[in-house]
DNA sequence: GGATTATTAGAGAGATCGCTCTAATTGTCA
DNA sequence: TGACAATTAGAGCGATCTCTCTAATAATCC
């Protein structure tokens, strides 16, 4: 134990080390699942006793929800950050590749998530308000996108937001079911799907402007803001 | 099991019981994850005693790994039939929209599953070996259909049909991310984006029109509309 | 029917779970 | 310094977990 720092009745401090917890927490349940990390372990980790632990969580209910919570915010702001890029679909591919491709494993957090929301209604709720929120961003990049001629007006912005989130998330078990994955060729037809699928029809982009494409080459889709 | 003597009462009969047992645990597990639901659950899920239980399996991992050998097999049956359709998109699209989209609570356990495999490198081997299986019957349709000048011949077969697959995944998780989902307009812009992805680019259908053997069943890849 | 064996029931052993409680320790301030 | 409040440590409670064990029952063969 750390017996040598000074002591205050300082707030500051007792969020640090509420966030200390939480890291530790974190860490648990990644290697050992919401229910098969218990309390004890996560003392352990964090170096405390079980008193300790409750004197900053009132249950480990709390702890999950507090997880969950930071979980969603991290990635809310990942989001905010793609759709701010000067081209969103390369933004996106290059966060899959290093988020979900690449096999952080924080990432089996969310198909726990994921699991758990489909049991448990409480959980439901946040991951449905949260999955609102990244829909709603996406949508309205989509609308502006299409108002623009540079993604078919056709699609409809919700169902196609939709469409991506869940391609998000099929990529998070890409690297558990084949952990010698070939990234790069991955990234490669990811964007080509991603480009043939949003991209104007000929007819459409046709009388704008030339379409200078002959094989599967992708073009860059977006641009400015 | 003894081998040896078989002269008792009915090995079927124990075999169907087994089975049954295996259905009860399934539900629980469907109902708590593999954590959660104990075996007791499971026992008076099925109406026998814990006694009984471990007469039929030596350990709950037993149970989880015989439900997992049963939802592999049955999802590679369904792969097969949805491969030996006369317009594979359209039957992969009815398979997603019946199986996942309309939140056939089993698939909660292929979220499960994979956060297993995540962690415990038992489980990771039998969804390895499952997922290479899957991919190796999506490969090779896809080279057909490229010879046949149905499908880019641009495309890796490999790494499409880990998208494919990935695609699958992601269409698990959308319903529980959004119970309000508007399945046919989601299942429509699949559609769309599977087909625009997979069409040989017009240079490519114009150039080689590779034309039909007509006897052998055609397999009709993408529907004109 | 009697002997033998497979099958079933259910209590409960032993371990672990989430969580509580008391007491010791540390920091603050009159 | 002494009273008081905040913080920490760790034993351990009651519930629950997986799994075992003994004995009763059902099925089979002579």
């Amino acid at each position: 134990m750390e017996m040598s720092d000074l002591r205050k009745v300082d707030p500051v401090k007792h969020e640090q080390k509420r966030g200390e917890i939480l890291g530790a927490a974190i860490r648990c349940f990644i290697r050992d699942g919401f229910r098969g990390a218990s309390t004890t372990d996560i003392c352990t980790e964090a170096g405390i006793s079980p008193g300790h632990l409750y004197h900053y969580f009132p249950s480990k209910e709390a702890i999950i929800e507090a997880m969950i919570d930071l979980g969603l915010a991290r990635s809310a702001e990942r989001f905010e950050k793609i759709l701010a890029a000067p081209d969103v679909i390369e933004a996106l591919l290059v966060d899959i590749e290093e988020t979900s491709l690449r096999f952080r494993p924080a990432q089996i957090l969310n198909l726990d998530g994921l699991a758990e929301a489909a049991r448990n209604p409480e959980f439901a709720k946040i991951i449905e308000r949260h999955t609102a929120a990244v829909r709603a961003m996406w949508a309205d990049f989509l609308r502006r996108a299409q108002d623009q001629g540079r993604v078919d007006s056709g699609l409809d912005p919700d169902a196609t937001a939709n469409i991506l989130i869940a391609l998000i998330d099929g990529s998070r078990a890409m690297p558990i079911r084949n952990p010698k994955l070939d990234i790069g060729r991955n990234v490669e037809h990811l964007r080509t799907m991603l480009v043939r699928f949003l991209r104007p029809p000929e007819t459409e982009s046709a009388a704008r402007k030339p379409r200078p494409q002959g094989t599967s080459r992708p073009l860059k889709l977006v641009r400015k803001r």
